[in-house]
RNA sequence: GGCUGAGUGGCAGAGUGGUCAUGCAGCGGCCUGCAAAGCCGUCAACGCCGGUUCGAUUCCGACCUCAGCCUCCA
């Protein structure tokens, strides 16, 4: 049975959903004014192998992920730039869009907008000063007044009365307490806004993911996930919201995944310190960018290095090695790993474990080709089907081996015809008992990137 | 200061009260004309100090170190 760490109450539950069957997922997405970066990418990657496997193991799952466009840096990219805010904001979506599907991240099955969901987001608004859990300052903004949310905070385990101690912003004189935050702008000269019962403005940013995952998948759901940043105050503030405008219980299972960091250090916008997809997909396979997160399991630490990614390459050619040149077959004789594997998911998706049963599986395919053909043929279509619930090993094994590392940037050294031409002539060589001249062959496609490897069915070879 | 979480072999990274993680790297062997790939074998770890226990890397406590949140952030 599947386990799920939930933030909430920091342990491992046993994961029942709300109604027997389906399943109703929430996660926060991106804010879209750049491009993605590695740890966009690990919370797309992560909630997609969530997604998959929930799936796989039957659910009918509704997958919602949202687009916050149209925030504080929104605007001020927008304006450095000098472009519209949606000029903006389409080039960031769509890019992300690319990124993800690049990365094997299917799309969600809802991907509400911010902008396009004011209403809902007004309304919300709306019922929380009914019910008494917002005011309208004299600026004309709308706050949440925190102190009328009894267990404010549980989320992240902090205290209303820790947090005003220890509150290192300055208190804005228009609320009333320092941990209020707001629920709507007025607006201001040049920034988008929308018409209100208060006058024109903007909403801030809690307030979108309660209003959409409400509207979306209804006051009470399954999973929220996202960033372990976001924790606090973001979900905490949107169990207020929700919980204060409903009056129903919010989400059952809080799901935080880790970060990524650069030398020990957190990987953020603000640091400066970060990558995007697109800088690492030039000298890297996507497949292995998924790979490498997936390695560690979801809720820990992820350090970025290149050499992490050189080994996720290292693991994917063995993978793709064992896979290579086995005919098609029917799944079968994998019943033992199907087993471990869908053990090591169900708690808490023990990806790293997982993967180790892949590569158990993959010994076995190798030892089978030895002896009985069709039995390694059947235990790698098992093999290749696991993999698919972690969105790996869907590619042709022997197009991913040559493609190597060049595969997305410039294609170098020889062609697929000259690698296969110098193949041909140390084939010759080689039947001729002309050593010297076969090995040099070997040697010049060495120097290229090339490997070759002999085998009973001839010369395969591959780039590195 | 408050609240989280983490410290595992050369690297990455799971896990467990007492027999195997896994990948890369290393070492020995098989295979090979030689390689490569593969297979077999092998080395090696659990921050520090106490406690519980027949036995702890695994449970408990103290300590040290690190990261994160408390401010926009995935």
């Amino acid at each position: 049975m599947l386990q799920i760490f939930n933030s909430l109450t920091r342990r491992k539950e046993p994961f029942t959903p709300l109604e027997p069957g389906k399943v109703r997922m929430y996660v926060c997405g991106m804010t879209v004014y750049d491009y993605c970066h590695l740890g966009h990418a690990r919370v797309l990657v992560v909630f997609d192998m969530v997604y998959r496997y929930l799936q796989n193991a039957g659910y009918e799952v509704t997958y919602v992920r949202n687009i916050t466009d149209v925030d504080d840096k929104i605007i001020r990219r927008a304006a450095e730039q000098g472009v519209p805010i949606t000029e903006l904001t389409e080039r960031f979506i769509e890019a992300m869009h690319e990124d993800a599907a690049m990365l094997g991240v299917r799309p969600p099955t809802l991907e509400p907008r911010a902008t396009a969901h004011i209403t809902e987001i007004v309304a919300m608004v709306e019922q929380l000063l009914e019910r008494g859990h917002a005011y309208q300052a004299e600026n004309g903004d709308l706050y949440y007044q925190v102190s009328s949310f009894a267990g404010y905070g549980r989320l992240s385990g902090k205290h209303p009365a820790d947090l005003r101690a220890g509150a290192r912003v300055e208190v804005d004189e228009h609320k009333r307490d320092a941990l209020d935050f707001v629920l709507w702008k007025a607006t201001k000269p040049g920034e988008p806004a929308w018409e209100s019962p208060w006058g024109p403005g903007r909403p801030g940013w809690h307030i979108e993911c309660s209003a959409m995952s409400t509207h979306c998948l209804g006051a009470h759901f399954d999973i929220h996930g996202g960033g372990a940043d976001l924790q606090f105050p973001h979900h905490d503030n949107e169990i207020a919201q929700s919980e204060g405008a409903t009056g129903e219980p919010f989400v059952n299972v809080w799901m935080h995944n880790g970060f990524v960091r650069i030398n020990d250090e957190k990987m953020s916008k603000s640091l400066g310190n970060f990558f995007t997809v697109r800088e690492i997909l030039t000298r890297y396979r996507a497949e292995e960018i998924r790979y490498f997160i997936l390695t560690s399991h979801y809720r820990s630490p992820l350090n970025y290095d290149d050499t992490h990614l050189d080994n996720a390459r290292a693991a994917l050619t063995r993978l793709y090695t064992a896979l290579r040149g086995l005919p098609v077959a029917q799944p079968a004789g994998g019943e033992a790993f199907r087993a471990r594997f869908t053990a090591a998911m169900d708690d808490d998706f023990n990806t790293p474990e997982a993967l180790a049963v892949l590569f158990d599986m993959a010994r076995e395919v190798n030892r089978l080709r030895e002896t009985d053909e069709l039995a390694a043929a059947a235990l790698g279509s098992e093999l290749r089907q696991l993999s698919a619930v972690l969105g790996l090993l869907q590619d042709n094994a022997d197009e991913v081996l040559r493609a190597g590392a060049a595969s997305n940037a410039a294609q170098q050294g020889p062609s697929d015809a000259e690698i296969d031409a110098l193949i041909q002539q140390r084939a010759d060589a080689r039947k001729a008992r002309d050593f010297a001249t076969a090995d040099r062959i070997r040697d010049q496609l060495q120097e290229a990137g090339v490997v070759l490897e002999d085998s009973a069915a001839g010369t395969l070879w591959r780039r590195e």
